[in-house]
DNA sequence: AAACTTAATAGTAATCATTACTAGAAACTT
DNA sequence: AAGTTTCTAGTAATGATTACTATTAAGTTT
């Protein structure tokens, strides 16, 4: 007969840690940073290490847990939501090419993405200012400009 | 009188290093990296330093000449072709929101992306396979899952 | 339940990409 | 020509992430 043990998590185990950092992350929409995680965690679990924290995210990630995002300016960050949220990278070779652009999200919606590769992912980011920070002390003549919209 | 000078290139000079640079990331579509630039070059111009390089890609950048692709896995990246090719993060704050998915690619189309936030770029990336990659020998069942596009 | 196997951990070292610093050279300005 | 600014090579430092090591904990087998 099974003893009744630890949690499991599919293939991974729930460690004490794992599930920490689990809830951590699914617990805020502040799409946090392993860093972030790490501090918030060590509260609950002094000796936590921080190399704990990156291989769990890594696991939990991996397995579909939570969702990495990849975002390139700064720290990467980690969503508890887990869902799909245009460059083209094969996954493969880590070779990066021009979509064509021309139509590009009308194809998308229209599911006609004309391509060669074998799609996995999308991932869209918009940057700009969010509402408090437009209300900071930085004249509009020094800004980045905003996004341009052809007529 | 003025001197003829070497070339500017608007509010910046226009040094041998900065042009060769310029000429290298121009002259491609592969979007290398500062590390392959840095390779390239050194062939015309052995003393480059590192430094130069990513100083370089950067005010070239922030000036508008090339493109920074800040796409978060692996290094960064550039492209010669200067143009806005959807997570929003505040470029102030640096804080990181989800938009309303729903209907998020529409309403963009539609110019109607009902959001606080002052947009200023938006930054779309799809991953896959390329077409060679896809004719490796990684069986299918063991590849990463296509994306679902629901009916 | 003892012996074995595997997975996970803390702690630390190493790596990779990028930025910062320094002294000197080059170009532009007066 | 002297002063000012921009740029450079070379190197050091930083920040994020991954790799390594010895140990512990959980699961498995007999």
């Amino acid at each position: 007969m099974e003893k009744k043990t630890e949690n499991k998590l599919g293939a991974i185990r729930l460690s004490p840690q794992r599930r920490l950092i689990l809830e951590e992350v699914m617990g805020t929409k502040k799409h946090p940073t392993a860093d972030v995680i790490y501090r918030n965690v060590k509260h609950k679990l002094p000796n936590i290490s921080l190399g704990t924290v990156y291989r769990n995210l890594e696991s939990l990630s991996e397995n579909g847990y939570i969702q990495r995002i990849d975002t390139g300016t700064g720290p990467r960050r980690y969503d508890g939501d887990t869902r799909p949220h245009a460059h083209i990278r094969c996954t493969s070779c880590d070779s990066l090419e021009d979509l064509p652009e021309k139509n590009l999200l009308e194809k998308f919606l229209l599911r006609e993405l004309k391509t060669d590769y074998y799609i996995q992912e999308v991932i869209i980011e918009i940057r700009g200012l969010c509402p408090e920070c437009q209300q900071s002390d930085i004249p509009e003549d020094i800004r980045q400009n905003p996004l341009q919209v052809e007529p």
